[in-house]
DNA sequence: ACTTGAAACAGACAAATGTCTGGTTTACAA
DNA sequence: TTGTAAACCAGACATTTGTCTGTTTCAAGT
């Protein structure tokens, strides 16, 4: 490589980056015109080695098939907003959202969402109505941990407590009932993982 | 419109707003597929219709050439993570904090910071010893807010109650007395925007 | 000077993609 | 029922776009 190439290629990088970032990753052909290259294939070659360092990944075949390589550790991630009654399964729950709020995530291995409390079941856990509860997918909790599982086509926000006998499912409220359930009657949806309550305005529907 | 088609449509523009927010947004051949039509021209007609109703952009003839109408003024901040304990005014406890969390700020004109909760005075309002506070920094508060103020070189979250007479900090836990003061002895350090709580694993020094 | 490898160029092709025209079905109401 | 408008479908076409092959230019080293 040239020594004026290197310069070149991050300059290119950046604008591919900051296509990504404004929501549409350019076609070659718009990189060889904001560069100036008579070729397209001298767009490509520049995009091609880009993607070969890691700098970008790429979809073949795909038009505009460039992305941003795995973050670290955090990454943005735009959570669809669920409410407490949704009809039918989660998958057809998840198309059908109150809206999306873009929020930072931390395990960016497993898919989250966001779910709208309803109801002052885990009122004493500090969990009140209104407040928006970041869920993790997963159909394995830990003893003891707060989980959303679909009862009765019914989200429902408990603490889990798992014996050698049952699971039950138990509210932070004396004035509501432990759910006792065999396995195959549960339907664990994930964990809550993040509790978050907007007191000045409703950050509803960012997107 | 028939009745059917207002939530087929509003699914189609879920699945479109996350497609663009992962990145890339789909061709009009994704969205059929993803949707089983038969034809490309019903979903394209879908898509000239959100269009026109104003909840997608159009680059007409250009590849992938949807887009999100208005992106409201959100940006990412690495807000300081102050300790309830803090030594001297909060100009020099905001020069020391403990950490850095990065979040989305909805209030961009404003300034902010995040206070960790310390001691069950506000339990009843749902806000639990370790929880992140985001505070906007304000000196005035609306009737019956919850304010963090500073007492004897130490940072309060209450709920502010005021009369004419006088100004009363009310914690929100009856174990705990109120806080009776005249205006020239409180110090209002802002009034808390959202309440965080991370339940598995903490998110220390984000930055 | 000569070689070499990367970069740039030129042109073409195949696939993907947006768009168009016309026809068919379907829900809803007069 | 019948009419109507929206939704859906079928097929085609033109452009865009990714990819390929081969050639030329150019800087750096031998």
């Amino acid at each position: 490589m040239r020594a004026s190439t290197a310069h070149l290629r991050k300059r290119i990088l950046s604008y591919v980056k900051r296509r990504i970032l404004e929501g549409q990753p350019p076609t070659i052909r718009e990189v060889q015109e904001a560069f100036g290259f008579a070729a397209v294939e001298s767009a490509r070659q520049h995009l091609k080695a880009l993607v070969e360092a890691g700098e970008l990944l790429q979809v073949s075949g795909r038009s505009r098939g460039y992305g941003l390589p795995k973050q670290r550790h955090i990454k943005r991630r735009a959570l669809p907003i669920l409410g407490a009654v949704q009809a039918g399964d989660l998958t057809t729950a998840l198309e059908d959202p109150e809206g999306f709020l873009e929020l930072p995530v931390r395990n960016v291995h497993d898919e989250h969402f966001l779910l709208r409390v309803e109801g002052e079941s885990m009122i004493n856990a500090g969990i009140h109505p209104g407040d928006l509860l970041l869920v993790r997918r997963t159909s394995v909790a830990p003893n003891g941990a707060i989980v959303v599982a679909m009862i009765d086509d019914e989200a429902t926000v408990k603490r889990i407590k798992i014996t050698p006998k049952s699971i039950k499912l138990v509210p932070e409220n004396p004035n509501f009932p432990t759910i006792e359930t065999s396995n195959r009657n549960l339907r664990l949806l994930g964990v809550v993982s993040e509790i978050h309550r907007y007191l000045e305005g409703v950050p509803s529907t960012d997107v």
